[in-house]
DNA sequence: TACGGTCTGTAACCATGGCTACAAAATCAA
DNA sequence: TTGATTTTGTAGCCATGGTTACAGACCGTA
């Protein structure tokens, strides 16, 4: 019964290195279920017990973060292929953080994640495949939220944009490079408004800090730049 | 060899749930290297690859990062018992994102990540006890990390500290509660200063929305406090 | 090529909260 | 108890960056 998934899910970051059939056997294995969702429908409640790790198998889903108020924002989008709810799943009692809803029709799968801790009496090999990739995307989680609160630590913007443009250069050493986001983005995922971010931008340039043009960045004063990082 | 740290490592985070003469068969299994080191020292060097997740056997060690200008801060303290570089250990290359160094003396024990990870010839049992442990520290870290961004994400400082003290209610359902930081911890930790907290502090006890009293705060308006998180 | 939508730059206005400095209070060790 | 050290409250000053608003640029679609 689980045939129709492999394409969708083959290559997933949480199945990589398992070849195809294997990838049956253990799908056969875990029992995931899967369910398909409406435009608008809620696929995990926050608060709510989690059914397990979330896969998008098809179609895409909003986070959304419900503030104490009872304002909602949507706090990331997931397309095909995103794996959701990974680390509260393996948390005792494990509950949701957010909401998660469907944006248009969309298909989930669920991982109970006992089922993918215990390995089974057959005990496939496979499975301490599958624990060795939940390691590494818990890992770079944890990673990436690092970096971010690293971000959001640094009190003036311009040390904010420093400190993010610095990060890419120390991984490429190069000085010219294309960034990842749109301006608005990387003003969200900076902390930041987009005008004041335009503006301090402009004023870099003027300064002859760095130079841009669309998502296309060149630093020109390195010490410059990282001289403005002040935490 | 590694009966001398049997006690120091017991009831560690790392090995919860596995009893003493297994830790003993597990350490000779998995082969730490402990390390010592005076104060001052660096036990980890930033950019450098990882011998492996570290424990704080005895001492303590601070964690450090420097700016690309070349300043340093400390990020924070870690004490007997505590677990770091879990996350980076488990990435390829595992390369340290922070410095780490010894604050008086202090013996490190330096686990390889891959020798947690594959189970060894005599596939001792409990590995996978382990391996359940690390995948609950990740998680637990990678909701941690969260919770602190979407404070960081809250605009107004109102904001951040009506969006704390809601977490602690939520959690805990009552309406007076002591909280685990100084004033100046909080501060740090809601990316403030802490003398713009403290006038922010006083405002809200005046209009009638909280009360404090060093680390016991007591909800008083619930539903301001709720009406003031705005992301 | 005309249209709607989204993204981006710019500018003026001003509120939030950072900074510094000082004194009172609390904590701790001797 | 006393003195030293850390934590906390308070106040004034003002810079950073949020807000709003508008217009031009850009992009995909029909």
């Amino acid at each position: 019964m689980y045939e129709v998934y492999i394409n969708a899910v083959r290559g997933n970051s949480l199945f990589k290195g398992i070849k195809d059939n294997d990838l049956l056997s253990l799908l056969e294995c875990t029992r995931p279920e899967v369910i398909s969702f409406q435009k608008g429908e809620t696929v995990i409640m926050s608060g709510e017990k989690l059914k397990g790790i979330g896969i998008v198998v098809s179609g895409g889903v909003d986070v959304i973060k419900e503030t104490a108020g009872g304002d909602r924002y949507i706090f990331a989008k997931l397309g095909r292929g995103a794996v959701f709810a990974e680390a509260a799943a393996f948390l005792n009692p494990s509950i949701a953080p957010v909401t998660v809803a469907s944006a248009g029709k969309s298909e989930i799968m669920f991982l109970p994640a006992e089922r993918v801790i215990f390995s089974c009496e057959k005990s496939c090999n496979f499975h301490s495949i599958m624990i060795r990739n939940i390691l590494e995307i818990l890992s770079n989680k944890a990673m990436l939220l690092n970096k971010k609160i690293e971000y959001l630590t640094i009190k003036s913007m311009r040390g904010r944009i420093s400190a993010y443009l610095l990060n890419i250069y120390n991984k490429s050493k190069k000085t010219s490079f294309k960034i990842p986001y749109s301006k608005s983005d990387l003003a969200d995922y900076l902390g930041v408004t987009r005008p004041s971010m335009s503006r301090e931008l402009g004023r870099m340039r003027d300064e002859g800090i760095i130079n841009f043009n669309g998502r296309d960045f060149e630093i020109i004063d390195l010490n410059r730049l990282a001289g403005s990082v002040k935490y």
